[in-house]
DNA sequence: ATATTATAGACATTAAGAGTCTCTAATATC
DNA sequence: GATATTAGAGACTCTTAATGTCTATAATAT
């Protein structure tokens, strides 16, 4: 029971994309490198993000991949769910009417995603910014 | 990224057992067919569930499984935990030091596993009880 | 002694995640 | 317009963990 590699991956990476000056693109050999894994596999995880709409995506030369214009409100849980889908941790397949066991495990659920939810990336990546900084000084 | 079958079984037999009168032992053939999964099957799940402490076994004629003396203060996270390990939801192999993503997750899980550490069997054992006690009458 | 029941462990099957490879489509530059 | 560059799509393989089966052993009641 654990969030895939994928999911680690992509939030590394939205992390990286913020933190481009002037919002410039980078390609997925850069990002893949950054991270030492294929650039295909890392491209599946990129166009998944293109597709939730948390990147933006430009093929041919000078292209490759920016955040996109919703930068300042993309949260772990956008991503997480963009890689994840929308599974529920625990997922009974009969569904009896008015379970108590299936209550209290949304219930616990929905407690970590209001957590991931109300945490924005742009937090993480502007933290990780100062921290650079500091060490460069 | 779900919870497995497993931990589903051992919860539902958890509460099975806390209903039993007397606190009588039921053997795994039975439960196994309440939930038509096979006996040696879940004899694995159960075997968990009695090395945590929370169910205890008898072999022999006569005997099988009564939920342990610790009844009333067994919670979801206990079960879950005998189920499925420690192992945390997002696990990075690297852990830079202080890193922000692993903070931001690791509180998540944390606001989870509270919940399902307040949440009583017993509780749920009850409420069903008194369901079942209502459609009798 | 015998029947009954849990435990252990080897083994097979399935499903999902992780990763590779190749081909196609779009874009910039010349 | 030709060419180089880059993302996207899809088939494919590999690995791992969950799921489940089978058989043999150990403990207990009668
Ligand atoms: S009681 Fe709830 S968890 Fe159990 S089988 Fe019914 S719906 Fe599923
Ligand atoms: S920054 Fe955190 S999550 Fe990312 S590689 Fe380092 S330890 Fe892992």
């Amino acid at each position: 029971m654990r969030y895939s590699n994928a999911t680690n991956y992509a939030l590394h990476t939205m992390v990286h994309l913020m933190l481009q000056p002037g919002g410039s693109s980078v390609g997925v050999q850069e990002l893949a490198e950054l991270q030492q894994l294929s650039p295909t596999y890392l491209s599946k995880i990129l166009t998944k993000l293109t597709k939730a709409g948390w990147i933006e995506s430009t093929p041919g030369a000078k292209g490759g991949y920016k955040v996109s214009r919703t930068k300042h409100e993309i949260s772990f849980l956008d991503v997480i769910h963009a890689i994840e889908g929308d599974t529920s941790l625990f997922d009974c397949s009969i569904h009896h009417e008015g379970c108590l066991i299936e209550n209290v495990m949304r219930q616990a659920e929905e407690n970590m995603k209001r957590e991931l939810e109300s945490k924005l990336l742009i937090e993480i990546a502007k933290e990780a910014e100062s921290q650079q900084n500091e060490e460069k000084s």
